[in-house]
DNA sequence: CTTGACCTTCACATCAGTGTTAGCGTTCGA
DNA sequence: TCGAACGCTAACACTGATGTGAAGGTCAAG
């Protein structure tokens, strides 16, 4: 596919893909007129990286780890030097504790907005004062 | 204790303790010559800052999200908007997906690197070359 | 008085992302 | 065939956010 139908697949501005590629997260083959052109699994891989960006990973990191995460467990071993293998150790450990912040705030919160609107979200609903007062 | 202190036990540049305050994630008394002073509770305040900034939250949703995250579970309701608590909502909602993403990706991570170097990793030991031939 | 910790403020670095401009080629439908 | 929409490159600037450096001054203790 062209920039266009991957943009819209994936919600991500044609100026971004292009910038992505400049960074060396995705890569596009070329037709003959000079179009970049996209496979199925593109679409996937930007969505993977914009959840990873948003997480907090760094282009560069993301660049590293991304070539190991290809569903076919393609031998990637061959340029895995001693130094990459540590790098990318360090990195799962830190993807590791951010997930167990995010786990421990996300429940915190959660049990927070149990106690202040216990069950199904009524907000949006019609609410025309606050419930600042003694309730009931 | 004072900036120094705070600094030193969370491993957090002073400047950015200063700019932490400025951003409105954590609070410090004055003394009469105008020094800075944080209580004991500041310590895991500010580690908990630095894990969630990590993990791609914005200073702006921190903010917001901190005070419901006390561990004493102090009534914070009263000053809860309904759009406060949708915004809460959305930003639960939110860390859950990046807990979702960086999970797949830290275990196809660790898939990966257990298949190149299965069990504890000697990177870091002395490798005197890379094991980029056929092993065994 | 010197040293070190602290203060404020301005400026800067980095990084992701965006808008815009200018110039040009391609695709596709009316 | 014409024009709109789409694509390309390259460049420039700029936002917004996190994070730093350094200047210049204050405070407290040896």
């Amino acid at each position: 596919m062209r920039i266009g139908e991957l943009s819209e697949r994936t919600g991500t501005p044609r100026r971004l893909l292009r910038y992505y590629e400049e960074q060396g997260l995705i890569l596009a083959t070329r037709a003959a007129n000079g179009y970049r052109h996209y496979d199925e699994p593109s679409v996937d891989r930007v969505l993977q990286i914009r959840g990873l960006l948003d997480a907090g990973l760094p282009t560069r990191i993301i660049k590293q780890i991304l070539p190991c995460l290809d569903k076919p467990r393609i031998i990637h071993f061959p340029d895995a030097t001693p130094e990459m293998i540590g790098t990318l150790e360090r990195e799962r450990d830190r993807m590791t504790r951010r997930i167990e912040c995010l786990t421990r705030n996300r429940d915190a919160l959660s049990e927070y907005l149990d106690v202040v609107c216990p069950e199904g979200g009524p907000v949006g609903g019609t609410v025309s004062a606050p419930v600042s007062g003694p309730v009931g």
